[in-house]
DNA sequence: TTAAATTCCGACCGAAATAGTAGGGAATGA
DNA sequence: TCATTCCCTACTATTTCGGTCGGAATTTAA
């Protein structure tokens, strides 16, 4: 039972990101370099993090990758929900409301997925980059 | 973002087996035709659950499973462990103590992963079956 | 004692996802 | 112009998922 790497890399890309808003435009290179990722890979979460515009991307020389908000208007959520998809542990209950369900047992174990669905979105709903930033400074 | 079938067909058999708890063994057969699973996948969760002995068998015609404890001693957690593993959503997080960390912002997003790992326990680890036994009777 | 029911066990399998690689094109700044 | 950087598409190796298959061992019942 584990996650993919795609979120980690990401909210790790991400908060580096941060730690420069405002100052400058951060590239890929140098970010693979200090995560020891592969560029080409970052790329890939990049290219899906543009797409979801939580990030903006200047081309050419000095060019780079810059948060496209405030690092405390980006939550832990949206970088995973971005890179990963919307968290399903069950499809009985993100899928649609007329979802037939025959199978008594099902219904019941149903609550369950729900529940823990609701509490994963809770925690990395309510932790912004700025969070993170502030963390490591106290550190 | 989603967790495989295993968890979830884990606990509605487990519900299954704990509806006849104390009266008699299921087979594999009845559980699968219930619930629509295919007979021969139900059988290796089943060879889990059994080695983590959370139910035991009786072989041969009229044989079958049964809790090898009382429903309100088995947590859906219990049963989540058992066929998913322990939930690790980085390696960081369960791994040893001594884990060489030498990039700063990996160490700062780790909370974030067993703060959601903790969450999850949590509310996996507090419904048994007898929970479900309760709700689905009340509803 | 034989037949049917059942668990037990190991091997295999196709599809999808994961975690990348590789290569070239297009924009940009110096 | 040229090095740097993002952009895009395609490919690939490995693992996991979800499941099938065949047969052996055990038990009950006729």
């Amino acid at each position: 039972m584990r996650l993919s790497t795609k979120g980690r890399y990401g909210v790790s890309a991400m908060y580096e990101l941060s730690t420069y808003y405002d100052e400058r435009s951060v590239s890929l290179k140098e970010i693979a370099q200090k995560q020891e990722y592969s560029m080409a890979y970052l790329e890939q979460l990049f290219s899906t993090l543009k797409k979801e515009r939580l990030i903006t991307s200047q081309r050419g020389a000095k060019g780079g990758y810059k948060l496209a908000k405030p690092p405390e208007k980006i939550t832990v959520g949206d970088i995973m929900r971005a890179l990963e998809g919307p968290i399903e542990l069950s499809e009985c209950v993100g899928g649609s409301e007329d979802y037939k369900c025959n199978k008594s047992s099902i219904c019941v174990t149903k609550d369950i997925w729900k529940e823990v669905n609701d509490s994963i979105n809770t925690v990395i709903d309510n932790i912004t980059l700025k969070d993170l930033l502030d963390k490591y400074k106290s550190d």
